[in-house]
Parts: structure tokens; C-alpha cells; sequence
DNA sequence: AAAATAGTGTCTGTAAGACAATATAAC
DNA sequence: GTTATATTGTCTTACAGACACTATTTT
């Protein structure tokens, strides 16, 4: 079977005599092709910070470096299943909110052969998020305050040291967390980190840990109501220590 | 060379003894690949309607069927520089703004074999638009009027009929437009799909286009001239048989 | 002068931010 | 009662939308 490079050059075309539709039409197995991974990043409000998952690598390239929870796509399988599966093998988690945020595919992203990366993104609440450390580590993400676009992203350990990341994946993480702050103010997205009823504190203590800034009280509480996506429990607060708040569910 | 699907199968890892590691460290070129392509959508702006360029298909599958122009990823390529090289080859565009979309990798999306296409976006405004129709088609995008979210997409040739799309571009284009829209509140990618000069007329009638709705013409201004970046050239419209509006330059 | 659009000034309503007052739980 | 936070109400300010008015060109 032969592997050209060049797809695109020149050739003589049988019929019908047009260059543009033989193109079209050559046969994609001649192509030499890249392999395909998904990588998953995991992310987690966690008082003030947010948290994510990642795996040390046991082998070069990157050895000792650590990585996002990843996998190579299987052949008859949708994108976002990849990474479903990935969450599950990798984390134990199931029924996560999950969205595609990019694909990675510089050349030599990977030294060994090209591997393409498309990205996910998986929103949990802490609770979920702290169950799911099997043999991996929960890692707190460095997200530069002021800064609007997303370039790579620092990560450090529960001690606060750095952990140095594989590949490209500083730049994964940084996309996640842009892709993440860009869709918080007008989409619902924000409910899928905290667990099923929560209080108005506490949906704004998460938009605050994502946004890395202080939000209003008042204006947070008034633009949350008028969204229509919020429904009181007509549960409380338990053992609080003062007056208890209200409990509240996202109603779709 | 062996094939194999299910990569994540257990096995007998020698050393170290962990799975996780070992799989980790498994040649990726043991894995079915699928084949990868980069589809771009062209975008411009004409008279309140959004303009795209579409191929026909000359071979099976989906033959005489309207499709993105795209061409499949070399091995040493970026997928941006294959978006580019696509453009240049099938519309003779150079120097584009391109960003990437999304990735659409449904298993059957191709009847043929396994294909992911890499979506890109492409602004270019009228003028260069229109000089750019060599063998393919200028088509129509019919977007709907409220429709937030975009799912499919419609799109008429000049004469207004219903120009049928291969594969899944219908899915693609409507991301686009919803891309576009998305971003165009709050990033300057405006001023890709208008001339170097142009007035703020000119400008708020490339937004209603894009987002499919009238703007108000005061606030408008000033929000536009308040974002810092407009620059004045000096010089006015001519030949318009009224006040002639100053002309802008995109000050980045 | 008439027509047509550019550009400016002002008013108003809406929503965010600030602040004060009241409510309700644990202790 | 004290403490601490929840929740409500009111005031101020910023900005979008609406409208009126003036400016400048072609015909």
C-alpha cells in the first residue's frame, strides 16, 4: 500500500477531466495518517481555586511529567464517547458534563509520531471531583488574574510546587479554563460544578473561583433569579452556625 | 503490522506493573488510524445576507452534492497551515483570518471510511469574496432569524434555491455562524469582514448581517468608538450623493 | 432648495453597584 | 442577647435605546 505525502500534487486525471473533483474524489486510504487521542481536563471548584486531574507518566517521552487523562480514539467511535470512556477508565466518573474546546496538531507536539489531541472539557462538583483520585493526583490550577486570553497555565501540587507538564498540555489546560470563563456569563454551565441543590453563595463562590475576581452580591443574586434557571428546593441550610439559606436546583 | 481496536484492553504489563503506565507507553502506531481533514468555512458579508463558498462534488459519496472546500492533513503540516493551503488552493486566498471551530468525528460521517474533519473559519470581506469564485459557488446561508443556538444550516444558491450539502456540512456551517455570532460582541473579528477603510456604517451593517438583527444606530457608535479601536484615516466616502461618512481603519 | 445620510446632544428606562435595614439560624 | 450570614429594599450611577436637531454633500 502505497504512502504519499503530497496528496494535493499533480496528477493525470481519467475522467472526468477536472483536477478539483479527482482530488475530491481520491481514495483516502492512500494517505498516510495521523493517530488521534483525546484528552480530557478535568476541572473542579475548589475554595477559591480551580482543581484538576492529572496522571504521571511512567514512560518517555515526558517520563516523570505529568499528563491529562487520555486515550486514542477507537474506530467506530464518536469524539465525545472517547472521552466519556477516557473519564471512566481514568477517573471512575460517569454521566459528566462534557464539551469539545479544541484540537491540538502541531507536528511535533508528540516526538515520537504525530498524534493529533482534541480536547475535552469535563465540569464536576468538588464532591465528585474528590472521589476520583485513584493512583492520579488533583492538581490546582494557576490561572493569570487579569489575563483574558488563555496562554498555557501553571499547575501546582497540594504543597504548592510546580508540576511540570508533557507535551502541550500546559496549553490544553489554558484553553479549558478560557473556554470555560467565556461560556460562564451566558450559558449554564456554572451548575455543573456544584452538586445537585446549592445556595446562591455558593453558585457565586464558583463563578468567583472561575473568573478569579470578586463579583457583587447584590447584582450576582438578582441576574441569577432573573435567569428563570434556578428553582428554590424549599429546602435549607443545616448546621450553619447562623441564618440558613435557601436551597436552590437547576431547572433546565 | 498488527491491528488492533481496543487499545485499552487489559494486558500483561512486564515493567513497571501498571497498567496505566504501560498503555501509556504502548506504540501508537499499533493503533487503526483514521484519516483527518481540514474543511473550511468561508465567510462574507453581501447587502444583510452572509455569504459562503461551497465545491460541487464531482465523485461518490454525495456526488453533485455541495461541500466545504477542504483536502485532507499532510504529515508535517499544522492544521491551521492546511487550512491555509486550502484556502489558497480552491478559493486563491492568502493571508486570511482562519480559526479553528471545532472537530466533527462521528464515526459514519464519511460512508467511506473513518474521516475527522478539523473545522476552520475563514472572514474575508466582500470585495476579495467576490474575486474568488474560480470553478465553485457563491452560496446563501440561511440562518435562522432567532435561533441562539446554531444547528444545521440552510443555504440557497443566487438564484434562491435550496443548494443540497454533503456529509455533515450543514452542522458545520450552522457552527460557524454561531461562532461568529458569538464572538463578535466581544473581539474585533468585525473588521475581518470589512475593507481597510470603512465607515461605522459599514461596520453596523456587518454586524446586523451576522447576527440577523437590527442594531441601534447611537449606541452602536458609541460603543464602537469607545472600544479604542478605530482609528480615523482623514478621509470621507465620495460619490455617495449625501454627507459623506468618515472612513476607519482597525487600529489593533 | 430638496433629498439623503452623517454626526451630536439630550432624555429616559433598565440594570449594576453600593449601602442600609431586617430576618433567622446557632450559640 | 450576640454573632453571623441571608434576604429585601432603596439610592446612585452607567449605559443602551429613543428621539430631536444640526451638518454636509449631491442633485
Amino acid at each position: 500500500m502505497p504512502i504519499v505525502d503530497k496528496p494535493m500534487s499533480n496528477h493525470q486525471s481519467p475522467t472526468p477531466p477536472d483536477e478539483q473533483a479527482f482530488l475530491d474524489g481520491y481514495d483516502p486510504a492512500l494517505f498516510e495518517r495521523p493517530s488521534v487521542a483525546v484528552d480530557v481536563v478535568l476541572l473542579a471548584p475548589d475554595e477559591g481555586s480551580i482543581h484538576t486531574l492529572l496522571i504521571q507518566r511512567q514512560e518517555h517521552p515526558f517520563r516523570l511529567k505529568w499528563a491529562l487523562p487520555g486515550g486514542f480514539i477507537r474506530m467506530n467511535e464518536d469524539l465525545e464517547a472517547a472521552a466519556a470512556r477516557v473519564l471512566r477508565e481514568k477517573a471512575g466518573l460517569k454521566g459528566i458534563f462534557l464539551e469539545q474546546i479544541g484540537t491540538f496538531g502541531a507536528p511535533k507536539r508528540d516526538p515520537r509520531t504525530r498524534i493529533l489531541s482534541v480536547a475535552y472539557m469535563a465540569l464536576v462538583d468538588q464532591e465528585r471531583f474528590s472521589a476520583c483520585k485513584a493512583g492520579s493526583a488533583l492538581a490546582r490550577l494557576v490561572v493569570p488574574w487579569d489575563g483574558e486570553e488563555g496562554g498555557p497555565v501553571e499547575v501546582l501540587d497540594v504543597q504548592g510546587k510546580a508540576m511540570p507538564l508533557a507535551f502541550d498540555h500546559a496549553d490544553i489546560l489554558g484553553l479549558a479554563v478560557k473556554r470555560l470563563r467565556g461560556k460562564l456569563d451566558y450559558t449554564p454551565v456554572g451548575f455543573q460544578l456544584l452538586p445537585k441543590a446549592f445556595t446562591l453563595y455558593d453558585l457565586q463562590k464558583v463563578h468567583e473561583t472561575v473568573l478569579a475576581r470578586k463579583l457583587n452580591k447584590d447584582s450576582f443574586r438578582r441576574r441569577m433569579l432573573a435567569t428563570g434557571l434556578l428553582e428554590a428546593t424549599g429546602e435549607q441550610q443545616d448546621d450553619v452556625g447562623h441564618r440558613p439559606a435557601a436551597l436552590y436546583r437547576y431547572s433546565a
